[in-house]
DNA sequence: GCGCAAGTTCAGGAATACAGAACTGTTGAA
DNA sequence: TTCAACAGTTCTGTATTCCTGAACTTGCGC
């Protein structure tokens, strides 16, 4: 199996994040990592917004949010442990990851009131 | 020919802006955009950081942009003249949009501090 | 009218995303 | 040690999206 890389902090590009957020399930599972208090497996987001995602693309989510550079992944025996790499990224891009996840925050707030 | 049609502030979403963003060419175009002082036609864009991009593929490109709800296209005569929608979004999603478009254009300078 | 320039639409091929099935590696219990 | 259960990955075919050249529409000036 290989091995889990990360990409060094003066690799991470905006369009690598912005990509990577571009996705409704990878946008959320990235909001729910960061609101965590410690680091969650994979499976912990298997269920997302109420929606089931398949074991084979939710790794390849998290493999898109590794490669972007936004989450830490480390083995930890059988489960891999993910946490967000807000601190080296907030250094990085100033306000922009947090400016985004207040937004994107806001607008959940703002749908499930809706749908009351 | 159609007509412009630009989605109303409150149906713009985070989603469809980061997914806009997530092609260099359209955040590139985006950014140049909020810098010019007056509007700009289409073909202001046709070369984008050195690249040349077909007409038809500009043309999608504005069309995303227009569609996510980040500029506003105005048919004048024979061309179509692009703003951004910055006041109204700045006000709905806070600082996002800006600490994108920071975070971008740092990112811009660095990379063009090396190349030299 | 004509030619030209600005954009759009369409059609194809290329690239990317998704999801089921089979797989690897780890753990814990018998 | 053997084995079943579990966490995650890889592979593979399909679906979707992206890109671009060609043909088209519309508006302007001569």
């Amino acid at each position: 199996m290989k091995p889990l890389t990360h990409p060094h902090i003066d690799d991470i590009t905006v369009e690598g994040i912005l990509h990577a957020f571009s996705n409704p399930a990878r946008i959320q599972i990235y909001a729910a990592m960061a609101a965590a208090e410690c680091p969650q497996c994979c499976s912990a987001y298997l269920s997302i917004k109420g929606k089931i995602l398949p074991k084979s693309t939710l790794s390849q989510h998290f493999a898109i949010l590794r490669e972007s550079g936004l989450i830490r992944s480390e083995r930890r025996g059988n489960e891999i442990h993910n946490t967000t790499r807000c601190d080296e990224l907030d250094k990085k891009f100033g306000g922009m990851i947090d400016g985004i996840l207040d937004a994107y925050l806001a607008q959940s707030l703002a749908v499930r009131k809706k749908k009351r």
